[in-house]
DNA sequence: CACAAACGAGAGCACTGCTCTTGCATTGCC
DNA sequence: GGCAATGCAAGAGCAGTGCTCTCGTTTGTG
């Protein structure tokens, strides 16, 4: 039933599909997935809003799509500055990243509130976003591999009863790497999403003012965390 | 137009509004912001769905209240930590503080989402949330000072682009205490919010099993990036 | 007592997600 | 090439939402 099911159809079927995710990301862009219409995004695109439970059996659907997108551009961000700052010492590689994350999150506030935002709990993120969502956490992980390899990388300690869970988790996704380096790589992978949220939804305004400086020093301290040395030697 | 104005209606008055607070919280615990309906709430109530309005104007200052609760709550959540670890050592305030935060965010997960999940950019928070929010931090503040008065704070470096900001987050909020110490305590105030933020939104779903203990780990390597010297000697 | 303010209820508007039915166009098989 | 099957678009419709307006009624004050 695949394997290009024949001609005129099929194409139609899937440019459709991308003018609805198209015109469902320019919305989203200036409105936040809580305004997203289905009925709105029909009527711009001059169809009836019936027609969309085509192409999309719900408006989570939809939601769903553009949240797997979303992760992949950030992914693929990340990914970017990993390539850009190949070569370099591992501290200036992990502040490249991290500024890319970040970057990105800023420039589409909206996208990054809809995956790194409040999924409703009962909400269990379909196995579909999985991957997507993992290619930024490897991004920063590639960071942390490269130092190891380097031999530039301080291991961290780790406490007795965190053992099995780091061995765990290292076995999970970081085969390469001591164990002692997975529970540090995601503990901080959740706190810089979480220090860039909090940009990104406003919780630092009358706070934080030199944001840019404020996150370089930030995240010159988390890679400290994961046994990197920063590049800014100053802080 | 203050000072009790009057009687039975205005008694009738603040006993309806807290009826409807009360009500809408306990549909928020389970279902969530986005579905938290007006009439649903109204007609639980047994009245008329316009009746809500003179109560609320609009949904979003219902909301605004719920919020205004919430960072009550779990700002009340901190300062109880706080007070029942007075005397212990940094180390331990800091972490019985942050184990009431999670324990809190765990326990009322919409609740949580509500105040640090994501209000669409182009929502100014209200000012009137400001003080409300800001008991946290200050919970997780006054550890820092305690240490620090009883000489047990290492003050953290500072690079030179974050001089001039670290004294204006000094002088905004904490000038008894050493610049340098400004900005780590919002940095870590940010990621302890995020790294529970990724718990409760189940970003952690098949990559943290033993959340507990790595909750407890993670939180020491914060106290260190504040200047604080861990209890769990270990980590 | 009279008057004004506060209040509750109901109807109504514009909008939403979603379903069902009806008719048309395209497709693939014989 | 002709025809049945399928894919698709459109419209009407249901149940629900936030919010407004009006119209009596109740309440407190001068």
């Amino acid at each position: 039933m695949t394997s290009t099911p024949h001609g005129a159809r099929a194409r139609a079927r899937i440019e459709i599909t991308a003018a609805i995710k198209e015109e469902a990301r320019r919305r989203l862009a200036e409105e936040g997935a809580a305004e997203l219409s289905l009925r709105a995004v029909a009527r711009t695109l001059g169809m009836a809003s019936s027609a969309i439970y085509r192409y999309f059996p719900s408006r989570d659907d939809l939601l769903t799509a553009l949240i797997i997108d979303a992760y992949d551009s950030l992914g693929e961000t990340a990914e970017a500055a990993l390539q850009g700052s190949a070569g370099a010492a591992p501290g200036e590689r992990w502040a490249a990243v991290c500024e890319a994350i970040r970057g990105w999150a800023l420039a589409q506030p909206h996208e990054y509130a809809l995956i790194y935002g409040s999924p409703v709990p009962g909400y269990a993120a379909p196995a579909s976003t999985v991957p997507a969502a993992a290619r930024v956490a490897f991004a920063l992980i590639d960071v942390v591999r490269d130092a190891h390899r380097a031999g530039e990388l301080d291991v961290p300690a780790l406490p007795g009863d965190l053992e099995s869970e780091a061995a765990r988790m290292a076995a999970d996704f970081v085969p390469d790497l001591p164990p002692a380096v997975a529970p540090a790589c995601v503990a901080v992978w959740a706190q810089l999403l979480g220090l860039i949220g909090f940009e990104v939804f406003g919780q630092f305004t009358r706070v934080v003012e030199e944001r840019d400086a404020f996150f370089r020093h930030t995240v010159a301290g988390l890679a400290r965390t994961v046994g990197l040395r920063p590049a800014d030697a100053a802080s």
